[in-house]
DNA sequence: AGGTATTCACATGAAACTATTCTCTGAGTTAGG
DNA sequence: TAACTCAGAGAATAGTTTCATGTGAATACCTGT
């Protein structure tokens, strides 16, 4: 673009009136002063952390609920109001949150020990030293001081399926070791039979308490966006039926409202960005596809080089059929590894690559069984014509390999 | 025809291995007193 | 002698490989009619 064009997109931009007033309201865990429809599981969770106030150890909570129910909010916000009353009363109760999901961060038993401890404001090396070691210094620097924790721990069942339920069977062990110090346990999980797979001890002590978040309704997503609304954008800016039109998109995905808030705004910013002024019911398809296509777009350019060429191997088959089978696409895997000088995993591990991929979403993988030729997954394409080209275009660019190549 | 046994082509699981990143320790080295 | 350097041992972790075992149903093979 040239320099004088650039310049005077910029001004325009500037002159041009936001649609937006107050945009960081649409962002997700933009905290209220109010939370809509969750009273019951506010009330039920103030009860049981309250007796933190009274320097008692509260039982251990296990609250499950669905994507997008306003878990993490609800939590947050308690414990927030808690540590405030907490402050002005000085009584002594520190409240930790974690996201049991976060790469490199709290996903092993080791990282998330590490990381209470640099709550605590201990330097604790990313590795090297033995997870015992880090119990002991968790346990020592816990105990220095007179107070309850509370300790939120979301997503656990991320963290449990990966590493086990050890560590949960220590953090609820420890409580009886401690002379000076208590610790509340809050695990959130959307996984609504998480804790089958947990052992029963663990299993007992963890859900002392349990608290389950089901999904809005229609109405209840209806509201959350208008207050939400009504924060983020002027006035009269909205079609007449698009609040109504989100929430119903959101409800149709049982009921998250994560999903309706960023649909609202992902509208609004193609609005935006179209200098437009008025926010339209299509704009919400437009809405959709766009978050589905980023996402997509997203994962594709993370993947590892050998991820990208198994599907591109799958998207290269399922173009001439429309059932593929896991050893055709090894046959076709391993010719482009030659192709592209890389060592070609074996069967096994292209099997979980597979698998992963279907994870994500980007493929459909099922197990079926073809008699006496055997036992396969039959695998399919899930995206539109659209985003798959957009993906195989990735690819190409990525790896350097040509589409029309017979291998 | 009807029933049973085989068989294929992988799936699925567990354990072991590899490579990388990091700490800690102690031996050897160096510089200053 | 104190400070410094550096190699080696031990850990955590991610990504694989190796080995072992499992499995659903289309066929092959019987069996008795």
């Amino acid at each position: 673009m040239e320099e004088k064009g650039l310049s005077g997109f910029f001004e325009d931009y500037l002159k041009r009136k936001s649609l937006f007033k107050d945009k960081h309201s649409l962002q997700l865990y933009y905290t209220l002063e109010q939370i809509f429809h969750r009273e019951d599981q506010i009330k039920q969770t103030a009860n049981i952390l309250a007796p933190a106030l009274r320097e008692e150890k509260p039982s251990n909570v296990f609250i499950y609920g669905k994507t997008g129910t306003g878990k993490t909010l609800t939590a947050k916000y308690v414990t927030k109001q808690l540590k405030e009353t907490a402050q002005k009363q000085k009584i002594p109760i520190k409240i930790i949150y974690v996201n049991c999901k976060l790469k490199k961060l709290a996903d092993t038993e080791y990282r998330l020990i590490a990381q209470l401890l640099r709550e605590y404001g201990e330097e604790i090396p990313i590795t090297g030293l033995p997870t015992d070691e880090v119990y002991n210094i968790f346990f020592q620097t816990i105990e220095k001081e007179k107070h309850t924790l509370i300790l939120i721990l979301d997503e656990i069942d991320q963290l449990v399926g990966k590493t086990g339920d050890e560590l949960l069977y220590n953090l609820t062990r420890i409580n009886s070791e401690l002379k000076n110090a208590q610790i509340t346990l809050v695990g959130i999980s959307n996984d609504l039979v998480f804790t089958d797979i947990l052992d029963p001890r663990v299993k007992s002590s963890l859900s002392e308490e349990e608290i389950i978040f089901p999904p809005y309704n229609a109405m209840q997503i209806q509201n959350i966006l208008q207050q939400r609304a009504k924060k983020a954008f002027t006035e009269g800016i909205l079609e007449e039926g698009l609040i109504e039109k989100c929430a119903a998109y959101a409800a149709r995905e049982h009921g998250d409202a994560r999903r309706a808030i960023e649909l609202l705004r992902v509208a609004a910013e193609i609005t935006e960005r179209a200098q437009e002024q008025k926010i339209l019911i299509t704009d919400l398809d437009k809405a959709e596809k766009k978050i589905e296509k980023d996402r997509i777009v997203d994962i594709v350019t993370t993947q590892p080089k050998q991820h990208k060429i198994v599907l591109f191997s799958t998207l290269k088959l399922c173009e001439e059929k429309k059932a593929i089978f896991t050893g055709e696409i090894y046959n076709l895997y391993e010719n482009l590894c030659k192709d592209v000088q890389l060592r070609p995993l074996t069967q096994r591990r292209i099997g979980d690559i597979i698998t992963e991929l279907d994870m994500l979403g980007i493929i459909t993988a099922k197990v079926i069984s073809k008699g006496r030729y055997g036992r396969t997954r039959e695998i399919s394409i899930n995206t539109n014509s659209t985003i798959t080209q957009k993906m195989v275009k990735i690819l190409i660019d990525d790896l350097g390999l040509e589409w029309n190549k017979q291998y």
